[in-house]
DNA sequence: GGGCAGCTCCCCCGCGCGGGGGAACCCGCT
DNA sequence: AGCGGGTTCCCCCGCGCGGGGGAGCTGCCC
């Protein structure tokens, strides 16, 4: 999950599919291979089959579904990563914030696409780590994966977990609706100090903007 | 939702496809257009392009989402019936028991297939309602008919009762974090025109802006 | 002692948001 | 015919928000 030195240099990007559903994997292998520069060179249904599949079929890119029945695309991830494999592996997940997102990279992930994008963005993605780099919408997101591995959360949402006790408190007041200055004067700090807490916490969460932040912490129950 | 009588007898049967995911769209067209009896001859991404679409287009068959923004595949459905048009409609949902599929058959529709059927199942939908067929999955599907009187209106808040049905939709598109350009887009309106709908209900709900009405949207229950 | 994370505060800058108007159209009701 | 509510789109304007930096301080751990 460093994000750099493994990458596939010219020629064509071997790519290997793995999705439960498959409608998916037939709208992505159309996708993929109508393009001269990308191959698909495997499909699997389940997170268990990974580990043979790019064994045999050698992808440069692994496009991983989060959610599979069984073993998950986290796991997947994980295993792929741990027995050395060189692939690297783009997650697809339905929703910005999920839950899993963090989860994913910290499992070894390279980056990861919405289900909802457009062919040409899935496409744009898979050259991208295929060139060897991320595809990540927050740097901090990163930083936040690495951090989260050695310590497992006890409850909630695993992006929310990792707020520091100050960024919560933040949130929690955000979640009732006040203005930066309305926290600040709560907790008696400068305006400047809370826009840096709300700005860790949209970087933190993945989250746009503080009306985002706050459809989380309610959704996750992280407020109530 | 009568399911006879308008069949489609032999030769190629000309299928369109509406799904706001493009993803999803190619996966359809991929698997579809590879058999020889089939074809797709339209696409749409959103309820609104359906009427339009059928008329330029004459399909046979409709594959019809469920979920989309703005005008959703029950809508269009109704409207595709309203309009006298012969064409068949088979409905996409994601869950079985999506609260939408009975309203989607009530509304004519001819079937419904899960997003995460197989392409093998796809076809065989497809081929079934434009023999003149309906497609009902034995699953849960009856029952939902019969316990499809739910009552209950959302009503909690009196400020949030008086949102007219727009000023409503908008709210819910807000308590999902989208910003105003994406709620254009989901209803398929003008930045202008959602500005108008916001600023009514921060007025009627007596919220200083945005993040507060979704707090409030939140609280009372009229959206989770 | 150095490194690092967390908390605090500061700068500039662009832009989306919300407030203040207005206007057109359709519809139903009177 | 007149009227009002709902929906749609338009203008200008101020400001809070979020993104990009940086900096100094504390406390902890190696």
């Amino acid at each position: 999950m460093t994000g750099q030195g493994t990458g596939h240099g010219t020629g064509t990007v071997r790519v290997a599919l793995v999705d439960d559903e498959p409608l998916i994997r037939s709208g992505l292998a159309a996708v993929i291979g109508a393009e001269p520069d990308l191959e698909v060179v495997g499909q699997a249904g389940d997170g268990s089959e990974v580990l043979d599949l790019v064994g045999r079929t050698a992808p440069h890119v692994v496009l991983m579904d989060v959610r599979m029945p069984g073993v998950d695309g986290i796991a997947a991830t994980r295993a792929l990563v741990r027995a050395g494999s060189a692939a690297r592996v783009l997650v697809l997940t339905t929703f910005a914030n999920d839950d899993h997102v963090v989860d994913a990279l910290a499992a070894g992930a390279d980056g990861f696409l919405l289900k909802r994008s457009t062919p040409e963005e899935v496409l744009h993605g898979i050259r991208t780590v295929a060139r060897g780099e991320s595809l990540l919408f927050p740097d901090a997101v990163r930083e936040l994966a690495r951090r989260h591995v050695r310590s497992a959360g006890p409850a909630g949402v695993p992006e929310l977990a990792r707020l520091t006790a100050r960024e919560g408190e933040v949130l929690r007041l955000m979640a009732d609706g006040r203005s930066n200055a309305e926290i600040a004067a709560a907790l008696v700090l400068g305006v400047e100090t809370v826009r840096s807490h709300v700005a860790a916490v949209l970087a933190k969460t993945g989250t746009r903007d503080r009306t985002q932040a706050v459809v989380l912490a309610y959704r996750s129950g992280f407020v109530r």
